[in-house]
DNA sequence: AAATTACCATACGCTACCGTATGGAAAATT
DNA sequence: AATTTTCCATACGGTAGCGTATGGTAATTT
């Protein structure tokens, strides 16, 4: 039995390896982020995992930092377009309220959910979280209104806590609530 | 040796066991509920546990239908009392966002986290829900809002999207952002 | 007081996962 | 081509926690 594993054996790197664990954590949380389950999944053992990482937790830490550059990384994509300030807000509510982000709004939370307890977690949410209060900060600034900062904060919060409650069926009401704000 | 536990050994029943399961809910996540480190908190054995409950799922389903009773209950408690609407509206706010409720917040923010995968846990935040949103949109009616619906959307997403960023310090910021709701 | 019942300790087997140790094949280097 | 480096398989020991089985003691009932 010359090769256990597929034919044209990929030969991973870091990368693959958390990607592997964000998609983990994005299906059963946390506790799915194990590295034999995930070595299985991407076909191959834990003797990989061991040569990358030196143990479980330096993949926490290593996705905990992943995150956050991705994070400010794709806000300032999606601020960075000229475009009408107000309709670029309701469509950064849309984009957090459909589907498709549905995943990463899992591995938003999850990480928020060890911010209390882990420090490298706080650090990483804190510098997502200044980076988007900032950008939404410009916008409503750019509107025009005087408590730009008091409007991200509410606009940010909102945009979260609406994620949390009710099951994404109540569009009308997520619909007035933004105009409540961004109005 | 004759009591290998306290001399006053408690004599528990379900709710000691669930109390404690909270406790660890709250403190480590659905990590630190385990059968067998709660039962050493508690002074006793898994023999305990296994007499009150048939595994660790019933201890699980019975916590999210105990947060669920118990939610409901607090919250018709809290918006029961005849007072200026405004006012206990800005006492709710301040109710979740203070320190006292971190681990209650912790508890919540826990099981909704487990909502997308499990439906029991989708049908207590689900009634929960339903229960806050019914009492704080008669708080926005009573105000003479007219879309108070919509009001008690945004307000009740705020206060636990507000709780999920930043570090609990940007009270100013949170007091205006209120005003933006409320007012 | 005797007999039930309620509650728990102890001991056990089992599984899942962690981390290590070592050797070997594939890639890159010289 | 020979050597070094990179990456992974295999095999191992160890721990934590689940669930079961069984017996024992305190509490309750009769």
């Amino acid at each position: 039995m010359p090769t256990p594993r597929a034919k044209k054996l990929p030969r991973l790197d870091k990368r693959a390896w958390i990607a592997a664990a964000f998609a983990e954590l994005a299906a059963h949380g946390w506790d799915g982020v194990r590295v034999e389950p995930i070595a299985a999944t991407l076909g191959v053992t834990k003797g990989s995992f061991y040569w990358h990482f030196t143990d479980r937790d330096a993949l926490v830490g290593a996705m905990f930092i992943r995150w956050a550059e991705g994070r400010v990384r794709a806000i300032r994509n999606e601020t960075t377009d000229d475009d009408d300030p107000r309709s670029l807000l309701y469509r950064l509510i849309d984009l957090y309220a459909r589907g498709p982000h549905a995943q990463g709004l899992a591995i938003e939370l999850a990480i928020r959910g060890l911010a209390r307890a882990d420090s490298r977690a706080a650090d990483a949410v804190a510098m997502v979280d200044g980076e988007r209060l900032a950008r939404v900060a410009a916008l409503f600034a750019k509107l025009g209104s005087k408590e730009s900062e008091a409007k991200a904060f509410l606009f940010y919060a909102f945009v979260f806590g609406q994620s949390l409650i009710a099951g994404r069926r109540d569009a009308s009401l997520r619909a007035a609530a933004s105009a409540l704000i961004v109005e």
